[in-house]
DNA sequence: AGTTTCGGCGCC
DNA sequence: AAAGGGCGCCGAAACT
């Protein structure tokens, strides 16, 4: 009995499809089908379809009405394959593994290409990278043995399965779009910004808050500009070095009141206003682009229409058609359970085995009830703050939870010396750029200043300490930062993809739909009288992805959810 | 004229 | 006193 199947669309429309073997090689003849839809439907027994890429084949199936119950992202297993082994600079196309493996000369990955409004096309490749059945097979059976080679080859799979469980959620929710109400979304506008004008130029509100900023200031000043606003401020007496918020919210000036009013409002109205509602929103559904793994860390992102930044006024657009309901989820404190469960501090994991909520516990524990303070301290732990009022938080929080604080010291630790650091699953931080790879900086990583860079010892603080790569530059310290963020975010985005997964698979025998995910926050779509069920598939699978991930934790992963007609209306 | 970077802010 | 992770998006500014 074969429950994995290889897939590749062929060049002439149709596919290819083979039944594989335990070692992931061709256990049968390649068999020909004159397309995909056709291919998948006749065999409902297959349990797993390894395929290049989900962004290639999955669309189309769905398309064709057709879903399958899990697959294997060849180039998705290569990425985070290539990254554990260290080499995250080299190509990543099944074309590029494949070339590896037989030592020719190995192709450069294709451009990505830019989101087009309203496209439902996939993101990765121009064209599709024809690669036929046997070489596809060859890679993958390669890839098998490369997850065992690895130092924890079950979490190495488990991750590499999630993902591509991720990559079909994604493809499902690019495909469903999220609920949308133009009409209320218009209402909305209209009610913030007032009136358009004539001519696409601002709207009302921001046409008075405008003209309120100049008359406080004595002259004509455009508050959409800030190099005018810091002129204008300058003549005023004031010197600023921005116009963030943060530095222009305490002076005492009269522009200043209008001036925050004019950038909160200009904000939606460039980013969510009436040519985005124009751009993004078509029959009743917002669609953007969904991409699973689209980060280091693992969080996704889309692509088109900041779907990850809605801001809370503009969810009052998102609206259940009649008869059904969202259910909005949002873990409770998900990233310092996640450290509690991955550094198994006795003090975090007794706090984070409780359902309530975890910065009061921890307040409790450490900061006289203070719970502000301790949630700044926790973040601050996991963020990487250096300086303030932070800095006594933390050493507060290390007293209480030293082997928390730990971990994520140790990861930051490696972040500066240029290690690799790892999630929990093996998602793998690029480390600092070395002679001949740029992935990391790529990637966002931060560098080394090359002038910094190589001095040896005696060029940095002089401490008399051992000499380590790349920590006498500044930017090791900003790396450290990452890999301190990177381990948690990355660990919790783990932990989310087996969430998704679970979810999905408790949504298959109903009408439910996912709709929207956001790193820690998943809504579901849904007949009202299936809301109960996906309220406890919720709890069920957030349950089950800690024990998935974590093994034996007494870390629990609560979930607040809310039943709403309107996404504003959850919590 | 077209393309890239910057500043600012939205979300987690 | 300033201050710390991950993203995307937009228009303006800076560039070619």
């Amino acid at each position: 009995m074969t429950d994995r199947w290889a897939l590749a669309p062929a060049e002439d429309g149709g596919a290819e499809i083979a039944p594989l073997g335990p070692d992931g090689l061709l256990a049968g003849p390649v068999l020909w089908e004159p397309d995909l839809a056709t291919a998948v439907r006749a065999r409902p027994e297959v349990a797993r379809w390894v395929w290049r890429s989900t962004a290639e084949v999955y669309p189309r199936l769905l398309a064709a009405g057709v879903r399958v119950e899990r697959c294997y992202d060849v180039e998705d297993a290569e990425t985070l394959l290539l990254g554990h082994e260290g080499r995250s600079g080299e190509p990543r196309s099944a074309a590029a593994a494949l070339a590896r493996l037989r030592g020719g000369p190995v192709p450069p990955d294709p451009p990505q290409r830019a989101a087009v409004p309203g496209s439902q096309s996939s993101l990765f490749e121009p064209r599709p990278v024809h690669v036929p059945l046997p070489d596809l097979v060859e890679v993958y059976a390669e890839q098998q043995r490369r997850h065992e080679a690895t130092d924890r080859p079950e979490r190495m799979r488990l991750l590499t399965a999630a993902e591509s469980a991720g990559m079909l959620v994604a493809a499902e929710m690019n495909r469903a779009g999220l609920p949308w109400s133009a009409e209320v979304h218009r209402r909305v506008l209209h009610e913030l910004l007032g009136e358009r004008y004539a001519g696409g130029g601002e709207p009302r509100r921001l046409a008075e808050l405008a003209d309120e900023v100049s008359a406080a200031f004595g002259r004509r000043v455009r508050p959409d500009l800030p190099a005018d606003v810091v002129k204008a401020f300058a003549q005023a007496g004031i010197k600023v070095r921005s116009t963030r918020r943060w530095e222009i919210r305490s002076i005492d000036h009269p522009a200043v009141k209008p001036l925050l009013e004019y950038k909160k409002l200009y904000r939606i109205w460039v980013a969510h206003g009436w040519s985005w509602l124009q751009d993004w929103v078509r029959d009743g559904r917002f669609r953007p682009e969904f991409q699973a793994g689209g980060t280091v860390t693992g969080r996704w992102v889309t692509n088109g229409g900041g779907a990850l930044q809605i801001p809370k006024v503009i969810r009052r657009a998102v609206v259940a058609d009649p008869g059904w309901r969202l259910v909005v989820a949002d873990a409770d404190q998900m990233e310092p359970r996640v450290l509690a469960a991955m550094s198994r501090d006795p003090g975090l994991m007794e706090v984070a085995g409780r359902e309530t909520d975890l910065y009061q516990s921890v307040s409790d524990r450490a900061f006289s009830g203070n719970r502000d303070q301790a949630k700044l301290a926790v973040l601050g732990a996991v963020y990487g703050q250096t300086s303030g009022d932070g800095l006594k938080n933390l050493a507060a929080l290390r007293r209480r939870f030293p082997k928390a604080v730990a971990y994520v010291d140790d990861a930051a630790r490696a972040g500066e010396e240029g290690r690799l650091v790892r999630t929990w699953l093996g998602r793998t931080c690029p480390p600092a750029a070395r002679p001949g790879g740029d992935a990391a900086e790529e990637a966002g990583i931060p560098q080394d200043d090359p002038a910094e860079t190589g001095t040896g010892p005696g060029s940095s603080s002089g401490s008399g300490s051992e000499w380590v790569p790349g920590y006498a530059s500044t930017n090791a310290r900003a790396r450290g930062r990452f890999a301190r963020n990177f381990v948690v975010q990355g660990s919790a985005a783990d932990w989310a993809l087996l969430l998704l997964a679970g979810l999905r698979q408790a949504c298959a025998g109903m009408a439910a739909e996912l709709v929207f995910f956001q790193h820690d926050e998943v809504i579901v779509h849904c007949p009202e009288e299936e809301a109960a069920t996906v309220v406890a598939a919720i709890r069920e699978a957030a349950e089950t992805a800690g024990r998935l991930t974590f093994g034996q934790t007494p870390v629990r992963f609560p979930f607040t959810t809310a039943v709403v007609e309107c996404y504003a209306d959850a919590k």
